[in-house]
Formats: C-alpha cells, structure tokens, sequence
DNA sequence: TTGTAAGCGTTATCAG
DNA sequence: CTGATAACGCTTACAA
C-alpha cells in the first residue's frame, strides 16, 4: 500500500495524496474528503523510510544509555523514561542503543548512516570518546551528564559537587565530625566518571572547609556491596558517624550492616545523600537527600535537543541543577560511637 | 556524503562499491582496496533510509513497553535489557514504544509506515487490543507474555501459574496451613493482566489440593504499598503463616511490615514468590523465588521475531518457562501465630 | 570483473 | 486548486 494506490483510487495525483496528508498546500476539501475515505478503507500509513530519505529527516531521536547488561539505577531508568515520554509527547521516536565500551558497534551504528535526527547521551565521562565522536560527525546531541570541558556541547546535569558539600554542611551542621562519603564503583571512578569525581571535589571542600575528618571510598552499585562497604569502613574507622553517598543503589545494603553491627538510623549513625526521589522514599527509614529531578531533566535534554535539530547553529545550553535536600529519617543530631 | 561520490573518487561505479561494501558479488581485491580507503579517509556509512527504502526492511525491531511513567519493574527491566542485548548482537537497532493505553500514538507510529521489521511486546493482556492490531497489519510480533487464546502468536512466557502453585506446595510442606496470595496491582488485575489471573488459578488450585486456607490480595508495585498490605493481612487474617507473590516490588515492604509487627522471617513468618534473581538475592532475609531467567526469554523472544521476519510462514512457537524454586532465608517451617 | 539503469515511496518544484 | 516529474541514496537485475 502506497501514495500511488491511494492516490489512484481516489482519482487524483500522488502530489494531491501528499498535500493533503501535510497540508503544505491548499487543498479542496472535496478532494480532501474523498482522499481521507480511500486512506480510512485501506489503513494507509507513509512509509517512514521513504519520507525520511525525501526529507532528510528520521523523526527519530538516540538514546545511548549505559550497557545494559550492568543494571540501571533508579536514577538512570528516570532518565531513560522522562526521556522516552516527552519524546513520544513530540511525536518522535526512540532508538536505543546500550553502549559504554570503547569500540561499539550500536553506538556507530546508531550515529551513522542518517539513522537519527540527534543523540542523547547518557553516563557521560570527564573524557569521553563518544562526545568527540559525535562533534566530529556534526550531529546535533545533548548530553545528561558532561565532560571535563563542556564548553562546546549543550547538556543538563545535576551539581553533584554542590550537593555533596550541602550534604557534608548538613552532617556537620548536626554535630557529625568524621563522615565517609560512599561514592559509586572504583572502576566507574577510575573511568572518569564524572559525578564520582565531582562528588569528591564537593566532599573535599566541604571537609576542609568545616574542618572535619573524612574518608572517601567506592563502592559497587548493589546492597551486597554497600553492606560490606559499611562494614569496613565501621572497623577502620571506628570515630565514623555519618555517611554522605551518590550511590543510591548501595544504600539499603548500608542500612542493613548498620542494623546488624547494632547502630541505628538516625540514632547512631546518619546518612545523606543526592538519590531518586523515589528511591529515596522507599527506603527504610527514607533517605534524607537531594532528589533529582530526572523527569525535569530529561524533559529538557529533549527539548534541547529538538532545538539543536532544528537550527544546528543555536548555541549551547548548560542546566545544572542543585535541588534542596529533602530531610528525611536518616539523618540526626551526632551521637559518638567510641 | 553518499555513494555515488565514493564511486566517483574511487574511479568505479556506484554499483561495485555496494557490491564491495555488500560482499553479494566478487569484486577485485584492487577495488576493494581502493574503495575502502576512500570510505575510511571519508568516514562514509551508507544512508539507512535509502538502505531500508530499497530493501523493504529496516534492521529494526520495536520493543513496545509498559507506559514510561508507571515504574519498571526489576523484572521488565530484565526483559528490557536482554532484548536490547540479544537484538544489537544480531546487529538489529531497537526502538521503543512506550505505550499501554487503547489509543496510543506512539504505537502507532512504530507498527505502522514500516518502521520496524517486527515488534516484541511487553506486558500483554488477556484481551490485547494491540494483538489484535498487529495480527491485523500481519506485522511480524513476539510477546512477552501471552493472550488468553495464544494459539494464533508466538510468545515465551513465565509459567505463573505453576510456580505459584509450587510456591503454595513448598509453604504447605513446610507445615503453613493459611496462605495469603499477593498479587500485583488490582487496577493491572482488574484489566485482564494474565500473570496476575495465572497466579490467582495456581493458588486456588494449590490451595484446594492441599485443603487450606488461601487468601488474595492485590497490592500496588511498591514498598509502601507492601508493607501496608502485609499490616492489613496480620489484623484481617490472625491465622496466616505465609505468602506466596508475584510482586517483587513489593517484598521489602511486606519485611518491613513484618518486623514492625515482631514477626521474624523465617521464624515466625514464611514469603516465597516470583522475580528476578538479582532481585530476590538482594533482599534480606534473600527471597526463596522462582527466579525468572529474563536474558534467556529475551533472547529467545529476538530470535523468534528474527525468524518470523526471515520467514512470516514459519510455524508459531512458544516457549512457557516455569524455573525450579530456589530454597533462599525466606521459607520455614511454620510456627502457629495465634 | 565491472558498468548501466530501473525503481523503492516520498516530497517539492515547476507548470497549468 | 491540481498534475507531471525530478530528485533523495541505495540495491540489483541485466549487459558487457
């Protein structure tokens, strides 16, 4: 089923058939009647392929997101729904392409070969060959997350830097004088991943500034890891009272090796940290942290996105957001351990 | 960028460098030579629009999605995962529809105008209006999930309703003699969710073999959700020893629940279900659960589709999974409450 | 081993 | 207000 067939049956030129579907051109509206009843009776859709060829555009945007085989946060499949949603609410599509390692086949071809109008890229890192690549093609891409230099690429990204020191001045504030912070996994880390980074030179300053003690550690992305995370870090560092923490994942397994270790939240030990709202509600006690605005974001990387498609030559856009920190049950005055 | 203008730098025609690129007729290695070096000194991908126009077919699959706002489950997301996994393995590109409702534009668009080679659908009704739709375009599809006359369709599907029955016989073994059956959410039920109406048969069935007492509950996919649920089944039911659940989402709250009544699990207290294994090893007490393979049903669910696109006239398969129990902390023998 | 040319289904330009 | 026709970039008979 195609243009000619409909256009042949409802009497009239493929031009018609195409005016009529676009409005890019006035057409009777007896004609247009007559079109729309031939379409109807036949179920005729255009070929996407073809129009895309023709107009030099997918209607269909990329979505790189972490591989899929390590599992999303809450955080990452917030972004990766708000995203999925207001592009559908745009009417255009989301092709998927899971990809982190260096040499990606998905990621190419995704990137190549006109197969999307623009790219969302996900996990970014402080040096991420992705970001040059995508420069190098000349096609438009917003990141959620941003580079060392980001400069030159629009993006949204929260202010881990901000929020951990927020963090570290709220635990300070309560009496805490040795904090830990839990950042996500060393490999992530030494990859250059850019919250773990960002979220250490916000620990460090906030430290330094309020005079405290504090460790820095990393941690896997699952409660097994948090819970042995936790239990190290007690031993070692037995003055420890409170925890500020990026890795949302963790916490649970945080909670549990305090629990069994005979420390309670808030009562004993206090934790903070920038999680999903979500999340963070349905922990036990709910985590007092800042909660990230994935939808927001997300929203808005489309909407940038949708700009840069449209008129390349726009300039860059940076949104870099630092919600409030919504106090939950996890933090509380200090209580010294030793 | 196009081929035309490799042919032309390469000094050969455009047809022998889609013969190189394609491999589909012997071409000199000479030209080969020298059309690749073009290629790469160009960085040429042919375009895949005219690719897909000229072929009739896409290289992509649709994966069609529980609407992005209600949260995943661990489990969808196992499925999202392996699909994505399975599908860039067979170099195929994904596209994702999140759509649930009736009349969904994104769907829509994905099935219709030759977007997509073939579609695999999540999260399917008993009565599926988007079955129906897709048997009606003859476009080819694989659900996760089935219908309840599946005849007529390829699917892989968890065989809920055996392993709910095995989670009845487990708890029964062990003595519990009043069970309760927490379902997923009594909107999803109301709406002719087949795992949800699959468990509810298993259970009676179970729970009539055996002669006990069964109760069944509905209960939204959360933690909160769970624990308010498990306080409401404590006062309703005094009786009650153990659950039996296909909602993974819901299990930590149900524990949380639990302990605020001083119930230990599994000491006083039994809960076996359904879910993913990373979910279930994650709780604590871990869950004793049927654990659902998501990668091999998602890979399985892509190479059907792939078969069925190659060959539309291929029979119907379908694969029902009902993995053995895994015996985790979650289950024991049973002590009386009242 | 290579080239020529038709055609996939659209949209847009140019005529009428 | 409408029709013919030329692209868009590719694959693939058919010829040489």
């Amino acid at each position: 089923m195609n243009i000619g067939e409909i256009a042949r049956r409802a009497g009239v030129s493929r031009s018609t058939v195409s005016y009529a579907l676009t409005g890019k051109r006035p057409v009777s509206e007896e004609t247009k009647r007559r079109i729309q009843a031939v379409i109807d009776e036949l179920g005729y859709r255009p070929n996407a392929s073809a129009r895309a060829l023709k107009e030099g555009r997918t209607r269909t945007i990329g979505l790189v997101i972490p591989p899929a085989s390590q599992r999303l946060t809450d955080m990452q499949l917030g972004f990766v729904a708000s995203v999925v949603d207001a592009a559908a609410r745009a009417d255009l599509d989301v092709l998927l392409s899971p990809s982190g390692g260096e040499h990606d086949r998905s990621f190419e071809r995704v990137v190549t070969g006109r197969r999307v109008d623009g790219v969302i890229l996900m996990e970014i890192r402080l040096e991420d060959d992705r970001v040059a690549r995508l420069q190098q093609l000349g096609l438009p891409f917003v990141g959620i997350g941003r580079t060392r230099h980001p400069e030159d690429m629009s993006w949204v990204d929260v202010d881990y830097e901000t929020l951990i020191a927020k963090c570290v001045h709220h635990l300070a504030d309560l009496g805490h004088r040795q904090l830990a912070l839990v950042n996500r996994s060393a490999e992530l880390v030494a990859a250059g991943y850019g919250p773990g980074h960002r979220a250490q030179s916000g620990f460090d300053r906030a430290i330094a500034e309020r005079g405290l003690r504090g460790v820095r550690v990393c941690c896997a992305d699952d409660a097994q890891a948090g819970q042995s995370c936790l239990e190290q870090l007690l031993t070692e560092h037995p003055g420890l009272t409170a925890i500020a923490t990026i890795n949302e994942a963790a916490v649970s397994g945080m909670y549990r090796g305090l629990a069994e270790a005979g420390l309670s939240v808030p009562g004993d030990f206090s934790i903070a940290g920038v999680a999903a709202r979500h999340w963070a509600e349905n922990l036990h006690p709910p985590l007092t942290a800042a909660d990230v605005p994935a939808d927001e974001l997300g929203a808005r990387a489309v909407e940038l996105l949708i700009q840069r498609v449209a008129d390349p030559g726009t300039p860059q856009h940076h949104l870099l957001v630092a919600p409030p920190i919504s106090l939950r049950g996890s933090t509380g005055p200090a209580r010294p351990r030793d």
